[in-house]
DNA sequence: TTGTATGCGTTATCAG
DNA sequence: CTGATAACGCATACAA
């Protein structure tokens, strides 16, 4: 690999010269940094981002805790759409993903800040951890720059998928169309968990309807036999829903999928699903849902995280709150 | 942070003993490595990567190729998974995971290549790429260890799902429930998918059946649309298939879906998909797909590489073909 | 406008 | 068994 001394070299100037010509300097003039950019070029130079790390504490290079747990983890669409805008962003500024760990390194156990530290990392993104882990906990008061997506540290900005919007329209469509008793099969409890059910009884209140409380039922995220069982006494209610939502669109597409023109016909309900993925478009009948908008929030946390890093004076933890939109779809019927 | 001068003035041992102490050098005895470990660990000690990298020319740090193409970016559960076992099983090894990009470094763009150089890389994973990329073929041949995932590059390891198991073992499924005339409509012309051709057209004559041109569609891996399109001629046909095989889940699920118990009762179709993503086995009828071992994969892959790394004299190259299974589903019925 | 010298934290060589 | 010293590649304070 070429180095700076080799440009050096070259040119006949000193290393010195030649690191701030490449830098940008603006001691020096632009007929040497035509010089040694264009050497620089010729021998293929690519300045070494540890030996840059070790001089400059600023490595370029961003942590990413990605911990798959509750069934959430890379294969979860939601957040890997929010990797994949958040690692579009970090290249287009320069940055690099890397993920967190924990590994013995030299047979020495680390934690997660161990690591950051250990690797010069200039922040931190956590997408998908247990939040109430210590390790993580002690990530995020660190004093690193880190963002978290739907979970919100003290002193940390936090970027958040509008939950309460999201119920609140699907509840809105619901409503709309006609139906009055609709149940809600959540989540395991999380801190997203209990912002869906507010905003779902924000909703109920707001136009005075009182649900009982067998109407809420509880299961497990991305774990349809759950729903599909949390489902069966509540259709059994003496006064059952005219509409469910579910927690998930898999929920909701096995849902569809098990239904059979039979029990349609006996029992048709309506009901919707929650976070958009693909899969929801495609198929007939469309699924009602409502669309989280994952892109922004990956390009949205990158953004605020490198922002901060790049001038921390100007830094103020924030809460980012990104709508979704609601999908219509086919699934909530007039009624 | 804590770093060996530390260590070595709170011991009294030189810095360079408390390096050797802690690298488990056989030149350092028991008592000093106990009380340079115990105060390294009282310090908070992390070893600096990034200096490290320097002199050992190290960096305990693997890039990961995963360009988003042809609607097979992380969000495709095959690729996600992979590189999730990858993850779990880099990090048992001590080794880190970086996304490798293009990004312009200080004002130079740079080839993947270059990139890998300037993080010091170990080793890179191919995943999913363009693999006629010129710079992904620079990547490839350059002599650093490089594994790839279902493509296979001279002198580099590949690692590859067994697509002629797979059309195979869907073939005989079919063929196994009566059906003779069985078409399969294919994704677009890649390397995983000639080989999926093949080995359907291979099954097929096993049998001694040799199924008209008409039987072959082509579509989009991904895009239902497209495959739904090819599908519309193929079902127009004289003499139309009993049995197809889609491109992967997604078009199955969607076919699926939007078949109505009308059309079922006029035209019963039996289908399968491929892939074997979670929510095949959650819906009724259950999808009869092949599933491929994305998980065995990931893991073998950073397995192959570190172990190239770690020994290199050991090193040849080769190509692993790892088997999925059959999932029998019930989409493909007796006939 | 350019060059010299120093140090970032680590490991490795060689001498004690 | 231990330590002094150099070197990895780079950026920068300071000197010329």
């Amino acid at each position: 690999m070429a180095k700076i001394s080799d440009i050096a070299k070259r040119t006949g100037y000193s290393n010195a010269t030649v690191s701030k010509a490449l830098n940008g300097s603006p001691e020096i003039p632009e007929s040497t940094v035509a010089t040694v950019k264009k050497v620089a070029r010729e021998l293929g130079y690519v300045p070494s981002s540890f030996a840059r790390t070790l001089k400059m504490r600023r490595s370029f290079n961003l942590g990413v805790l990605f911990v798959d747990q509750t069934n959430a983890g890379l294969r979860h669409e939601y957040f890997s759409s929010i990797l994949e805008a958040a690692k579009v962003e970090a290249e287009k500024r320069g940055y690099d993903l890397t993920f967190m760990s924990h590994t013995n390194y030299g047979g020495l156990k680390m934690s997660y800040l161990q690591h950051a530290k250990s690797r010069g990392m200039d922040g931190i993104l956590i997408v998908s951890a247990n939040f109430l882990d210590p390790a993580v906990e002690e990530l995020a008061q660190s004093g690193l720059p880190v963002v978290t997506i739907d979970y919100v540290y003290n002193g940390c900005t936090a970027i958040m998928s509008d939950n309460e919007n999201g119920m609140n329209s699907l509840f809105e469509a619901a409503y709309a169309l006609g139906h009055r008793k609709i149940a809600f099969i959540h989540g395991e409890e999380t801190d997203v968990t209990k912002r869906r059910i507010a905003g779902f009884l924000q909703a109920a209140k707001a136009h005075g309807l009182s649900l009982p409380s067998a109407y809420l039922g509880e299961a497990y995220y991305h774990r349809p036999e759950t729903v599909m069982a949390a489902l069966e006494p509540i259709l059994r209610l003496p006064d059952p829903p005219t509409c469910v939502f579910f927690p998930d669109d898999i929920s909701a597409i096995t849902f569809l999928a098990r239904q059979t023109q039979e029990a349609k016909r006996i029992h048709p309900l309506s009901f919707a699903g929650y976070d958009g993925i693909d899969l929801t478009k495609m198929i007939h009948p469309m699924l009602s849902t409502y669309v989280q908008n994952s892109e922004e929030i990956g390009t949205i946390a990158i953004d605020k995280l490198i922002n901060r890093i790049e001038d921390p004076r100007l830094f103020v933890p924030e809460v980012v709150k990104v709508k979704g939109h609601l999908q219509s779809g086919d699934t909530i019927q007039k009624r």
